[in-house]
DNA sequence: GCCGTTTTCGGCCCGACTGTTTTCAGTCG
């Protein structure tokens, strides 16, 4: 049981109660244990085995309980009674922008609505109109709800809405005033995959400013237009404009920033020390008085924290660390010195070993890891025994000629019955992938990896959970599942930067770098020169997972990671 | 349901926007 599974179902309990009008604090209680519960650097399983588990914060003994049955027998029948008179289609209803949890139970109780598809044909035949509070506005804001249902299908990966982001603030530069602008939110968190874009504007005459956002071209719906914040629905995202007062920026970028979960943290702290907290500014509860909020490093400062950086921001315990003078600083791009996963046209990729190479030193690196798929893929034609010896002759020469340090990579295929194809003493960068039989059980491909990290000791495993963003779930194991046999086998997990992949994920990275202390290798798998550029996206997962400089392979120098690999070379 | 350098009971983050029930509840972030 994964603490991804335990944590979809405390959140469905807290679902469940929302929909039944229970308490507000009860149902944040769920929540705030499924955060913390998802957010874990270790397997719940272990957590509960040393009996520990109401030692992480927000899990008493209620909940600890339903954790308990639910590792055990895998259902949890608190869950199964509360969930039995409600349909699955509310929870679905519940995706709709403007349908919360009271109006879902509504519908449901007076009107016998259990999908959107049934509320959809009701909105049509006007069977609402009679309703308490329902009028002809809330009959069109709910169809617009829907259609922007139907629209979003989940989350956008981080790479393709920053152009949307950058592209919105370009047009605002040029057609409104204002003292600042920023994206905020979980684009500044460096999240792989962002809901909706918040942007951040500073200005002492808000109404232009929004004016402007809500007439943009390409703006298919305003969902929100008011003195101060505006939400528009472009280019398939929601995009959420605020204008703050200027002496106020500091404070609403911290606000906008969040996480919801660590600015409620924040809150709570401001609290104990007779503050409070918003997004105009921190204020002296008992004068009334502001005593921070043009800068997010004031703000923190008076709370008597260190700034934290956007990365961190997710309530992982980044306060706790904070509060006492322990938050990692974190690897930062300037560190990077180079790249560990590279495709050239000797497999699949579409430039030169040479020009790979010059882009590498192009990006100010020391040094760069050719390492094009071995043979053994179906699909592509990849370095076979017979010709690595042309392989490494190619990238020697490249190396001669760009002057910049080359490592001979391969990335051998892990077949579906664990055997490799292929080692060999020239390689020096060994990274074992699984490509194919994809769909095979938790313990087969638990079996492959150990059978290949026993017998091979490759250097880095490649994209761990084989995980696609937003299109394929990925191998039937977790990132802790092949971290615990990389500590076992002490072999080295790829943090791939593929803007598809980001794998392992953020919370990947904290358990590989807290709980077992072992260090992490970046790899863009660029199969041309533009796509090495994506490295930043993998720096900022590491951040997100507090990895520091020591923790990164790809801070070592030439010398160092040489230096490295002869010594895991000997027997 | 959880939690306690004020509390084992009584709190639990904060504000904007919307529609409509003219004083506020619901939704959202």
């Amino acid at each position: 049981m994964t603490n991804l599974e335990v944590a979809n179902m405390l959140n469905q309990i807290a679902s469940v109660l929302e929909i039944k009008g229970e308490s507000i604090f009860k149902i944040r209680a769920y929540q705030e244990a499924a955060t913390r519960i998802g957010n874990l650097s270790e397997p719940i399983e272990e957590v509960w085995r040393r009996g520990e588990l109401r030692n992480i914060p927000g899990i008493g003994e209620s909940i600890a309980a339903k954790i308990e049955e639910y590792l055990l027998t895998g259902k949890c029948s608190y869950l199964e009674e509360i969930a039995r008179d409600v349909p699955a289609g509310l929870f679905q209803m519940l995706e709709v922008p403007g349908i919360g949890p009271k109006l879902a139970w509504r519908l449901y109780q007076e009107v016998g609505l259990t999908s959107v598809e049934e509320l959809e044909q009701a909105l049509h035949e006007h069977r609402l109109l009679g309703l308490r509070g329902f009028g002809a506005k809330m009959e069109k804001k709910l169809l617009d709800g829907i259609r922007m249902y139907r629209q979003m299908s989940g989350r956008i990966p981080l790479y393709m809405a920053l152009p949307i982001v950058t592209r919105i603030i370009q047009y605002m530069k040029r057609n409104a005033s204002f003292v600042d602008i920023a994206p905020a939110g979980s684009l500044r968190r460096g999240r792989p995959d962002i809901g909706d874009c918040d942007i951040l504007v500073a200005s002492d005459d808000p109404i232009p400013v929004i004016e402007a956002f809500v007439s943009m071209p390409d703006v298919q719906q305003v969902t929100a237009k008011g003195d101060t914040k505006a939400s528009v629905f472009t280019g398939g995202i929601q995009v959420d404009l605020r204008v703050v007062p200027v002496e106020s920026w500091g404070a609403a970028l911290q606000y906008f920033t969040g996480s919801k979960a660590h600015n409620i943290k924040l809150r709570e702290l401001a609290i104990k020390k007779g503050y409070k907290l918003n997004e105009y500014g921190l204020f002296e509860v008992a004068t009334d008085k502001k005593v921070a909020g043009r800068s997010e490093e004031e703000i923190y400062a008076a709370l008597g924290l260190p700034w934290i950086p956007p990365m961190m921001r997710e309530d992982r315990g980044e306060i706790e660390l904070a509060m006492n003078g322990e938050l990692p600083p974190l690897v930062q791009m300037e560190d990077i010195k180079g790249d560990f996963h590279t495709h050239t046209t000797f497999s699949d990729g579409i430039n030169t070993v040479y020009e790979m190479a010059e882009k590498a030193k192009a990006m100010g690196y020391e040094w760069l890891v050719i390492s094009d798929h071995a043979t053994g893929l179906g699909v592509v034609d990849g370095v076979t025994p017979e010709r690595l010896q042309e392989y490494v002759d190619a990238i020697r020469d490249a190396e001669r000629k760009v002057g910049i340090k080359l490592f001979v990579g391969l990335e051998g295929n892990i077949m579906a019955d664990g055997t490799y194809l292929f080692d060999d003493p020239r390689i020096e960068v060994p990274i074992a992938s699984i490509h194919t039989a994809l769909g095979q059980e938790k313990e087969k491909i638990l079996d492959r990896y150990r059978k290949v990290f026993g017998e091979v000791r490759p250097l880095i495993v490649g994209h761990p959970t084989g995980r696609l963003l937003g299109r394929r779930e990925g191998l039937k194991v977790t990132a802790a599942e092949v971290l615990q046999l990389c500590n076992e086998y002490g072999v080295i997990p790829e943090l791939n930067a593929s803007p598809e992949r980001l794998d392992i994920d953020d919370v990947g990275v904290l358990m590989a770098v807290t709980q077992y202390r072992m260090p992490i290798a970046i790899g863009t798998d660029a199969h041309d020169t533009a796509q090495m550029e994506h490295l930043y996206l993998g720096v900022l997962q590491a951040q997100r997972g507090w990895a520091r400089k020591e923790d990164v392979l790809n801070t070592l120098s030439a010398d160092e990671l040489t230096e490295l690999l002869a010594k895991r070379r000997k027997p």
